[in-house]
DNA sequence: TACCGGGATGAGATAAATTC
DNA sequence: GAATTTATCTCATCCCGGTA
């Protein structure tokens, strides 16, 4: 049945992260077939509600959206040259050219060259922005799929926006100021006054002035080549940026979770400022780590009020003296995180707790971290355990405050979490319109698909992150966890003899709540889900589309072919890979491609390609 | 032994939603 | 209408285990 077929290709394509239609529209397609079909099984099925494409506007990113790996010396951009040329060298290419541009400071995106902007999030899924462009965020080419930055033009905010007040409030960095022009609903009088100057831009990487060279010539004049960039360029910048040109080279060297390994960014060191130590807060997270932080006399930094700055560690709080009246200096790498650059003055007394801040159980000393051994009995962990797994589950409007009332209203188990009622809640004292929210978002939660290594990493398990969680799951599906051993374990690739015992002990410890969890939700499998940057399903091939489709429009389905790594063409030739044949293919296409070695595939078999 | 990557933890600005 | 809570954007640094 066309309509039915229709219905599973909008839902799957959806899925696949190109949805090819609205939700009204596949609302409406719903009710024509309950119209006149009410009885078939596609209504009835235990499918998971159609995740919509505008609702909560988050966008599943079809190519991850890396952040770029930093140097801050010299020697650490030697390194990285040296990491290039070794891999240039051992896949035979001798002269390796490297580009530089300006690293731009303001919110990253993308752009799909079709009227969609989205944030980069984190990397897998971002935000739907598409709405900036209406507000009249400036994009130079509609037609170009890029990244790129969301920034303002630097000339024109300091003459016009830096220092003036808005709402109370006096303006100081640009790229808070396009933090709000972004997340605003309706426009302020500052964002009007960029807006009409065309001053709020999208900004692709592509698109920015550049030095391009050797990495002898680079390195020796650095300096000169970061001046001339950023004096070149009108926009906030905090760096440069260098990447091997050479798409073989970048291939060859891939990426790691976070960074493509054949990029990098150059930073200067930012500003500083002196500061006394006013007091010492030892918080304990959801680990029972003990972490000090320091609360500070605020000080104005690159513009910012720093009134509390991190110090790691306890043994790092003994060795530089650090307490009460010590004055230091900090400085804010990258401008935005402060750190504690040196001790100035170390303080007369130098105090490490001896028991835990939140249950007063004795402390413990675990390498250079004092440990908490309280487990759920200390409230904190107790805390930041539940909030870790609402986070990592992404169930909305489940913040510190909302945390505490569920803990303190009898929230034992993870389970739990899934059986409360709007009623329930409101009885642990969270008012009616959170209360409702969050019972909303859970029942989200259960229906909309969910990645297995979200659902795996929820859970803390000592030296299982996302990152191991979803190296486990490539192995076996989360229903296979009771057969995973210390043996299962160590035969994959970055589990070794310490971990390995470890986190199969864990599993096997929390096995029935991982199930009862699992119970609750809706999983995507990553065995079954796209592979990553690394293994692109169609990367290096020849790819020609003929005829129309049913998933999305033709044009659509050539850009993420691109995207998964193809080469599309507008002919079949004798370098053609594949022929993919939509409804009412083109003879000459189909003829040419049957009489040379091209594989034709009809648009399932396309589908199911490049979901493997 | 050196290096790399993963995991845990941390900071500030801004806007929206909700409560008081 | 002010205050509180949450989410989202920007990101660094530390330690340790695994691996070359």
């Amino acid at each position: 049945m066309e309509l039915v077929k229709t219905l599973t290709n909008a839902n799957d394509a959806y899925r696949a992260g190109t949805p090819v239609m609205s939700d009204a529209e596949y609302d409406a397609l719903v009710e024509e077939l309950r119209a006149t079909d009410p009885d078939h099984p596609f209504l009835h099925q235990v499918e998971p509600e159609p995740e919509s494409l505008f609702q909560g506007s988050k966008v599943r990113h079809l190519t991850p959206m890396l952040s770029t790996d930093k140097a801050y010396a010299i020697s650490e951009l030697a390194a990285f040259f040296k990491r290039v040329l070794d891999v240039a060298t051992s896949i035979g290419i001798g002269k390796v050219l490297f580009r530089a541009t300006p690293k731009l400071d303001g919110l990253s995106g993308r752009y799909d060259g079709q009227g969609h902007l989205s944030t980069r999030g984190n990397g897998l899924e971002g935000q739907d922005i598409s709405n900036a462009l209406q507000k009249g965020l400036c994009l130079d080419n509609p037609d170009l799929t890029a990244d790129g930055e969301i920034v303002i033009d630097q000339p024109f905010f300091e003459e016009n926006l830096q220092g003036r007040i808005f709402n109370g409030r006096a303006l100081t960095h640009p790229r808070n100021f396009m933090v709000g022009f972004i997340g605003a609903d309706d426009l302020g009088e500052h964002h009007r006054l960029a807006v009409e100057a065309k001053a709020a831009r999208f900004v692709p990487y592509v698109a920015l002035g550049d030095v391009q060279a050797e990495a002898d010539i680079m390195l020796d004049d650095i300096e000169g080549i970061s001046r001339r960039l950023r004096d070149n360029c009108q926009y906030l910048t905090d760096g440069i940026v260098i990447e091997a040109m050479d798409p073989r080279i970048r291939e060859a060297m891939g990426a790691t979770n976070h960074h493509h390994r054949w990029q990098i960014a150059f930073k200067t060191k930012g500003e500083t400022a002196e500061t006394m130590v006013r007091s010492i807060t030892w918080q304990v997270g959801r680990t029972g780590r003990v972490t000090p932080v320091l609360e500070i006399e605020p000080v104005e930094l690159s513009g910012a009020t720093i009134r509390r700055v991190t110090a790691h560690t306890a043994a790092i709080v003994q060795a530089k003296g650090i307490g009460v009246g010590a004055v230091i200096k900090i400085i804010r790498s990258g401008e935005v995180i402060p750190k504690v650059e040196t001790v100035l003055q170390p303080a007369d007394v130098v105090e490490v707790p001896t028991q835990c801040p939140c249950c007063n159980i004795a402390l413990e000393v675990d390498g250079e971290y004092l440990l908490c051994p309280g487990g759920i009995e200390c409230m904190s962990q107790s805390l930041g355990i539940l909030e870790h797994f609402c986070q990592m589950l992404e169930i909305d409007g489940a913040g510190p405050s909302i945390i505490s009332n569920l803990v303190h209203g009898g929230v034992e188990t993870f389970s739990q979490v899934f059986d409360l009622t709007t009623n329930d809640l409101e009885n642990m004292g969270i008012s009616s319109g959170v209360a409702k929210n969050l019972s909303v978002a859970i029942q989200a939660r259960k229906n909309q698909h969910i990645d297995d290594w979200r659902v795996l990493a929820a859970f803390g398990i000592r030296h299982l992150g996302r990152g191991d969680a979803k190296k486990l799951l490539a192995k076996t599906r989360i229903g296979g966890l009771n057969f995973v051993t210390e043996e299962f374990l160590s035969a994959i690739d970055g589990f070794g003899p310490i971990t390995s015992p470890s986190i199969a002990a864990d599993i096997q410890r929390l096995l029935p709540e991982i199930n009862a969890v699992v119970s609750h939700l809706t999983i995507r499998h990553s065995m079954d889900a796209a592979p990553s940057t690394s293994s692109l399903p169609l990367k290096g091939k020849r790819i020609v589309f003929t005829g129309t489709f049913a998933t999305a429009d033709r044009k659509v389905l050539e850009k993420q072919a691109e995207t998964l790594g193809a080469q599309v063409q507008s002919g079949v030739n004798a370098k053609t890979d594949f022929l993919i044949m939509g409804d009412k293919p083109g003879s000459k296409k189909v003829s040419a491609a049957q009489a040379l070695p091209v594989t034709v595939l009809d648009e399932a078999r396309y589908v199911n390609l490049i979901r493997q």
